[in-house]
RNA sequence: CGAGUUGAAAAGGCAAUCGCUGACGCUUUUUGCGUUUGAGGAAAGUCCGGGCUCCACAGGGCAGCGUGCUGGAUAACGUCCAGCGGGGGUGACCCUCGGGAAAGUGUCAUAGAAAAGGAAACCGCCAUCCUCGGAUGGUAAGGGUGGAAAGGUGCGGCAAGAGCGCACCAGCGGCAGGGUGACCUGUCGGCUUGAUAAACCCCACGCGGAGCAAGACCAAAUAGGAGAGGGCUGACGCGGCCCGCCGACCUCUCGGGUAGUGUCGCUUGAGCCGCAUGGCAACAUGCGGAUUAGAUAAAUGAUUGCCACCGAUUGCUUUUAUAGUUAAUCGGAACAGAACCCGGCUUAUUUUCAACUCGCAUG
RNA sequence: GGCGACAUAGCCAAGUGGUAAGGCCGGGGUCUGCAAAACCCCUAUUCCCCAGUUCGACUCUGGGUGUCGCCU
């Protein structure tokens, strides 16, 4: 079975890049979270960057958060296409769900904004 | 059986698949592969105390801050242990910012005659006088006010009263005995000096400041740039002020560059477990043993199966309540995530066990 | 991660041991033919919460909760 990796350099680190995505990418909002996109200037990268507020909880609900959409990227990374940076905000509902549901709504937000290769 | 007090312990396990941090090995341009490793009792709050780093390898005085019964433990502490005094509880047991109010100052609203002077007379009580309900004087026993009223209770005494006298109790002081000490016990004395120091303050003891975002290091590039001001008649700096120290740069403007969320600090430590000895204990000493988290948009997760735990329903056993049981089904499993490291405290929270106390029932 | 500050009516807030000022908003009234303005009256029982000290706590002490700021 083919192994989807997530490394560390394909996450998203540093400040200002999230504010440009935050600024100038567009966004799909779902009932548990809300995704940005925006194009990169290099073809072939690729990034990912999660962010759960203060206002969702203690360190360890944010924590989960941030893992749980981790893992639903992780699996789903080979049907985006390349060339995007995109970025990943929990929101107040999804403190209490569970894994599957959360790639649902992550997948379901995937067609939204229409970045899936056509495969 | 019920209610409670105290003290300990644990924080589900195993397996499969996918995935992540660090370390090591192989390969290597990146990368990839393999082995191995990986959160807590509170990691939390940041409330104390240290280590460590920089500033005089930290000095003096003032100011400021902290602690506050005694003796001990400790690197240190506001922590811990053993005691003393006071308070609460039927009890096991718990709580206690618990020095000084006779060094001085302040405050004690309203009410009340009086709220702190050896002071105070509103009603009442007693004596004297008269114009017969007032005046003068005595009186703190009674009433009334208040959180608190000038020691309390009883007997005597007196015009009425009063430590005015006596007994007991409380408090204060002296002496004797015991204890390292807080203090305790006994005895004698004159009879008596409100509360508040988590009010200022006094006394004793202690504290320099900042904090790993401390601090140190590194390439290329021009270049130790230009101008103004201050400075060995001592700048800048050392938390406030004064001393003292240090000893040559500092501030502003203009122009140009660079350094990356880079590397080190970064994890073995006053640490943990067992035994022995000393000690009532906290703890100390000796011997032996096990020692692997080090991330930085921040690593432990996701899915599933079985076993174990808890709860509910159904079935079965039992005369019933109840209890037990195995089987099936469903649900639940807390608080919470290392960020330089330790010792404590506090707060959040799921269970289990042990010892002890009280009540009820039965033998 | 570290350091620090604040919380009082719907809003802005004063208050440093003796029963909580003031302004805006709101409600009622006077005035007016009706309004506005002006004037008068009313609006705090949880002073963020829980304990303690004190006769008495918004105030002092300890613990907790929430909000905001500074340091790379």
């Amino acid at each position: 079975m083919k192994k989807f990796r997530l490394r560390k350099y394909q996450i998203i680190k540093k400040k200002n890049i999230f504010q440009r995505v935050y600024k100038e990418g567009r966004s799909f909002v779902s009932r548990y979270l809300v995704l940005y996109v925006f194009k990169s200037e290099k073809e072939a990268e690729k990034k990912v960057g999660f962010a759960a507020g203060k206002k969702l909880g203690n360190a360890v609900t944010r924590n989960r958060l941030k893992r749980l959409m981790r893992e639903s990227y992780r699996r789903q990374s080979r049907l985006i296409k390349d060339g995007l940076l995109l970025l990943l905000v929990a929101r107040k509902a999804s403190v209490e769900i569970k894994e599957p549901v959360m790639e649902k709504s992550f997948v379901a937000l995937l067609r939204k904004a229409k970045i899936i290769k056509n495969v």
